[in-house]
RNA sequence: GCACUCGUAGCUCAGCUGGAUAGAGCACUCGCCUUCUAAGCGAGCGGUCUCAGGUUCGAAUCCUGACGGGUGUACCA
């Protein structure tokens, strides 16, 4: 239900019906509740253009407003504002049709496009860590949010796999021989003896940069053990990522290396089409008003990361047809992904109507406000932390007789995962977060599990009833007018966000709804005795929508549900 | 130095396509359980939206500058 849409088209045409030939501005939700529930504050505005005074304008625009549909009362009010509000018989309607509605009356896009989300991106060589974290579930919320309205996503791995290290852990990957693979279950580690290796031992050294040199010109048998590290490596992230929920797979898999052959190429192109220059031995584009250039190749003749992130860019836009292009990556890259959507822009690599942007994050603090490290100033490893999630979340199951060991375990693994997985998706990813386990597994505020105590508590009104919900919803009083609303407004909020990549416009939405949902579960009895049939009924289906909107919403970031908390 | 970014209640944060008296949660004070999960709900307390200009009928929101914090600044990714 694109609910705005709908208001904006009643003001539309109230004024082409007042003769006012210009595009009003949009409605905005009412910021207080006696003001309606949508205002049209565009009168104001007009004031200059039409040279009348807005309050006159107001009633214009009112005296042609359509109030026997959507919209059934305006008031002027103020200085020019119009106040709105809709017709609960409609709003009911539409309830009813959402709960109806395996989508919830949300709209697929009309006209679909191809969005390549690119995110997590872990580096091959060392264990995921905390700063994969934001990157990898910011991504896969927007990815999710934007198959559900319909786009055609491809979720793109630009997984690090190339680079002067691999010789190193190659080598000794090989002097471990079968072993190998065991060594290789905790990467930190074998990364820290590879390096003591290469540092200690001059054969050593020389053999793995050797190997760098082989895997680049395609040695077979350095392929097959580079080939054998990546797929181990892989592995330790698909358990990350199985732990955490996030649906990236072998599929998305697009490596560094995916690339290699092409990079000659980005610079032969560069080249003919002139917008090379070297400077100190390196193949740069300077653009212009930029004082550092991009460079594409290094004097000794070495491709970088800017080179590998054009061929990408150009393959995501020609070969896979996307239209968008969202880089998840943290904010520190800016510079980065300004100058080089620039080039790939400038130099005709990804078409014009493409939209590439950079989806930035700020870095994830500790308490006291510095960049989250271990107590010894070490990365900490992500599946510890998600580990350590689930034990802290168990601890806060209170009432753990009620259900048996592997049902604590599951609801533990639910809560503690979904609880680290909010907290970070409901501040602004723009700016820095800071981690505090009291806060996110805290039952009150914005958490999840805030939502999730609220969906259970909607579950157990169904495990009571035992019926079938019949009848029409009917908006009894205040709150549930309000509710309703908040329900109907799903999909302009899910729209939003999706505009601005900002999953943190969806909790704030669950949240705002979830309250709203309490206040009315206190105050408005639904099984309690001398409830009427149809107040019943009516209230049924509005928690229940209520409970699908907050599964959908939840789902949308990757968090799951429980029937019982 | 230059560029980017942030600065809202004691703390953590919403709000930023300009709109009415700036909102939550935590903390603190008080009230509400014989009836749907009180892990809840309600009320109170708490603000020169860093500062100074500007644009505007109207600015936390846009522009300029200052101050303060963070980040980045050509051959790592």
């Amino acid at each position: 239900m694109k609910l705005k849409s709908h208001i904006n088209q009643i003001i539309k045409d109230a004024f082409s019906k007042a003769g006012i030939d210009t595009e009003p501005m949009s409605v905005t939700e009412a910021t207080k509740a006696e003001f309606g529930d949508y205002q049209f504050n565009g009168a104001m505005a007009l004031a200059k253009k039409l040279g009348k005074n807005p309050r006159q304008i107001a009633e214009d625009i009112v005296a042609h407003l359509d109030l026997t549909g959507v919209v059934t009362k305006a008031e002027i009010a103020g200085p020019g504002f119009i106040n709105l509000w809709i017709n609960p018989l409609w709003i009911a309607e539409q309830c009813q049709h959402a709960l109806g509605d395996e989508r919830l009356g949300v709209n697929k896009r009309e006209t679909p496009i191809k969005v390549v989300v690119d995110y997590s991106g872990p580096n091959m060589a060392k264990q995921m860590h905390v700063g994969h974290l934001r990157s990898t579930i910011i991504g896969d919320t927007l990815a999710n949010l934007l198959e559900f309205l319909g786009d055609e996503v491809i979720r793109q791995n630009h997984i690090g796999d190339w680079g002067t290290q691999f010789g190193m852990l190659i080598a000794y990957l090989e002097e471990m021989g079968e072993d190998g693979s065991v060594s290789l279950k905790d990467l930190e580690q074998f990364y820290k003896d590879a390096k003591g290796r290469f540092d200690a031992d001059e054969d050593f050294a020389n053999k793995a940069r050797a190997y760098v040199v082989k895997i680049q010109s395609g040695d077979t048998h350095c392929l097959e053990l580079w080939q054998k590290f990546i797929d181990i490596s892989l592995g330790h992230c698909e358990e990350v990522y199985k732990k955490l929920g996030v649906k990236l797979t072998r599929e998305d898999v697009k490596a560094e290396s995916f690339y290699n052959e092409d990079l000659v190429k980005v610079v032969e192109d560069l080249k003919r089409q002139g917008t090379l220059q070297e400077s100190d031995g390196a193949q740069c584009v300077f653009l212009e008003g930029e004082e550092i250039p991009v460079i594409v190749q290094k004097a000794d003749g070495g491709y970088l990361y800017a080179t590998t992130d054009l061929a990408a860019l150009r393959y995501r836009a020609n070969v896979l047809g996307a239209k968008r292009i969202s880089y998840v990556v943290d904010a520190r890259q800016g510079e980065h992904f300004k100058q080089v959507f620039r080039v790939a822009k400038e130099t005709g690599f990804v078409p014009e109507d493409v939209k590439l942007e950079h989806i930035a994050f700020g870095t994830m603090m500790d308490k006291g406000g510095k960049p989250f490290k271990t107590r010894d100033g070490g990365t900490v490893k992500l599946i510890d932390l998600l580990d350590e999630a689930v034990v802290k979340a168990k601890n806060t199951i209170k009432d753990q007789e009620g259900y048996s060991e592997e049902e604590v375990e599951e609801l533990a693994k639910i809560i503690g995962i979904g609880a680290v997985k909010y907290a970070d998706l409901s501040i602004n990813r723009e700016s820095n977060y800071i981690f505090n386990w009291d806060k996110m597994l805290s039952f009150e505020g914005n958490t999840s599990l805030y939502m999730q105590y609220a969906y259970a508590r909607i579950q157990s009104i169904f495990r009571r009833f035992e019926g079938e919900i019949k009848g029409n919803i009917i908006i009894g009083d205040a709150l549930e007018h309000r509710l309703s609303v908040m329900l109907l407004r799903f999909e302009d909020i899910l729209d939003r966000a999706a505009i601005d990549a900002a999953p943190n416009q969806i909790t704030t939405y669950l949240y705002e709804l979830v309250t709203l949902f309490m206040r009315f579960y206190e105050q408005n009895p639904i099984l309690k005795e001398g409830v009427d049939e149809q107040t019943k009924m009516s209230r049924l289906a509005l928690a229940d929508l209520t409970a699908k909107t907050i599964k959908q919403g939840l789902d949308i970031l990757g968090i799951e549900v429980v029937d019982k908390l």
